[in-house]
DNA sequence: CTGAAAGCGCTTACAG
DNA sequence: CTGAAAGCGCTTACAG
């Protein structure tokens, strides 16, 4: 590729007849440059369409400008019709975009991808780090705050190391529809929890649990990992081994979604033989059939406010260590 | 932030007794350092934890090692549960990886995004730009390759700039659509079809319409933008203007989703009064009422493909100005 | 308010 | 095979 045409900060200085400190001071909006000075070197910039190099301004500003979104997740679960990720992404983006810094996206399910992560953010290739969601007792974000870079998860960290991170009122959410459940009649109450190395299906099978046990009812657990798939194999292992049960808590909207077409394909009416409630409120719950009950969770919030946090933290300032959102349950015709 | 902690090359070179042009040449893997040198170059850096600053690579280098993947689109669009994108932007991080680069996403929908893709990517901050989508003739790509930036399009670009890009063949999937409807015994077929500034809208129409003629049968023609939404309203339209339809195209799988829903409550039974055959094949498809019928196209395959063309053009390369992939019918139940 | 100069952390001809 | 030196394109104290 060519270098030759760019023009650079020497070019518009010569051009307009002023030091390189003049320029830079101009296209950095210093405002203690003379009126006739900064007209002359705005219209030198114009006229050789000069745009700064980044990379030479972050080798002495330190800073990059941008900030890496990390998913620690196979590609096949991110840009699955999931909608999680890319709800995230949109948060992400926007605070970004209102604050002219760039998204630089990492997947990093194989341990090569992790090893490109790190190696990538540690060399300062980026201002901070998100993690879009952790695995287990995930050591990386760990290791990145330790070395000095800003770091803020989704989802409290569960290896315990006092990262900030934003979080949604999980257990809340799952109770208030499990109460919706008892509160209708339904009594044979199951769930499909999320996986059991993730934040999100700890806490949602937590809520899960404690509710039912509150109102003396038994539980009825199957494990999925948040994918369709997972969600059709678990509904099918609840009808063998609790045929009688008239109520399902699932954990996912995809998940929900792959229930209610396992409960169809055995011959259940939902939600006159069994009820079904989800979670996260994706576009998919309103168009499932019939429309999904589900659990909302502001998954483009989290985004944003784990953006906003980040980059307050970049900036040097100090933030909250842990910011917890709101869920909603959103009654439609499955439960 | 601090810059104190992170040793450099100069820490490493006089940790391990050698030039800084030694270092550099062990760190990047050249092979005419000696073997025990080589050696005691690995040992300072391993023990100083030692990470290349990118930015002064780059400075120097004129290279990034990331690109730009722009979405001239709403933040809706792109991330609605519609699957094109995340479908894209997955294909793009699977080639991107494999060659160890990094994937910078752009929004791009507002004019204010556009300034910025603008500035960033002529700010050679990236080795080369993708555009995901297009609409109608846009600028920008013809802008940026005269600035000498690679560039490679989803999607044969309108303003005929003669860009390199990858696309697939919607005329002839659409045709076999057609086609297998009128096989079937439907006459009075109708399309909803997509935006007529994007190619892929353009291309489906013209595809449906030239099948349909070919066959003595007369168009009856809505009009949507991809987004279920729409797909819902050109579908009411539909039935109010040509309430005998008995088929039905739909350019894309999201909109087929929500014609399905409208024919079910206009008292539509699909396939038996209305066949209904979308366009995409992502996963949502399987999981309608009636599970969709729908012309299957690649789309993680677009995504890497055009990675590859565009490594292959930042490297110096010359490559294929068009690559066209196959598209094909998978039959489920609307049709 | 403006400029000369140092320096950010690398890579790469060029000698030897 | 290795090193001294120049240079990539910026920003920022420091003087004046």
């Amino acid at each position: 590729m060519r270098t030759a045409g760019r023009p650079t900060l020497e070019a518009v200085a010569r051009r307009a007849g002023v030091s390189r400190a003049t320029v830079s001071r101009v296209v950095n909006g210093s405002t203690t440059v003379a009126e006739e000075i900064r007209e002359a070197v705005h219209r030198a910039v114009a006229e050789l369409g000069y745009v700064p190099n980044l990379a030479a301004r972050s080798l002495v500003t330190q800073r990059t400008d941008s900030i890496a979104l990390v998913m620690p997740e196979d590609a096949n679960r991110v840009f699955s019709d999931d909608q999680f990720f890319p709800g995230i992404i949109r948060g992400v983006s926007q605070e970004l975009e209102a604050a002219d810094k760039q998204l630089v996206l990492m997947l990093a399910g194989s341990p090569a991808g992790r090893e490109r992560v790190a190696r990538y953010t540690t060399g300062r290739h980026v201002d901070g780090v998100l993690f879009a969601s952790l695995h287990a007792a995930d050591p990386l974000p760990a290791l990145l705050a330790q070395l000095g870079i800003p770091v803020v998860c989704n989802g409290r960290p569960l290896d315990g190391a006092g990262l900030p991170y934003v979080d949604v009122d999980h257990v809340g959410g799952v109770s208030r529809a499990v109460d919706h459940l008892i509160g209708t009649g339904r009594r044979r109450i199951a769930t499909i929890a999320g996986p059991s190395d993730m934040v999100a299906g700890i806490e949602r099978l937590a809520g899960y649990r404690q509710t039912v046990a509150a109102a003396g009812l038994s539980a009825r657990v199957a494990v999925g990992d948040f994918t369709r798939e997972s969600g059709a194999a678990a509904m099918r292992d609840l009808l063998a081994q609790h045929p009688d049960l008239d109520a399902v808590f699932v954990a996912s909207d995809l998940m929900a979604q792959a229930a209610l077409r396992t409960l169809r394909e055995a011959g259940r009416r939902v939600p006159d033989d069994v009820a079904v409630i989800g979670f996260d409120d994706t576009e998919t719950a309103a168009y499932t059939e019939p429309p999904l009950t589900t659990v909302r969770q502001p998954i483009q919030e989290i985004g944003r406010q784990m953006t906003r946090q980040l980059l307050r933290l970049a900036a040097g300032g100090s933030i909250e260590p842990a910011l917890v959102l709101p869920t909603e349950l959103i009654l439609r015709d499955s439960a």
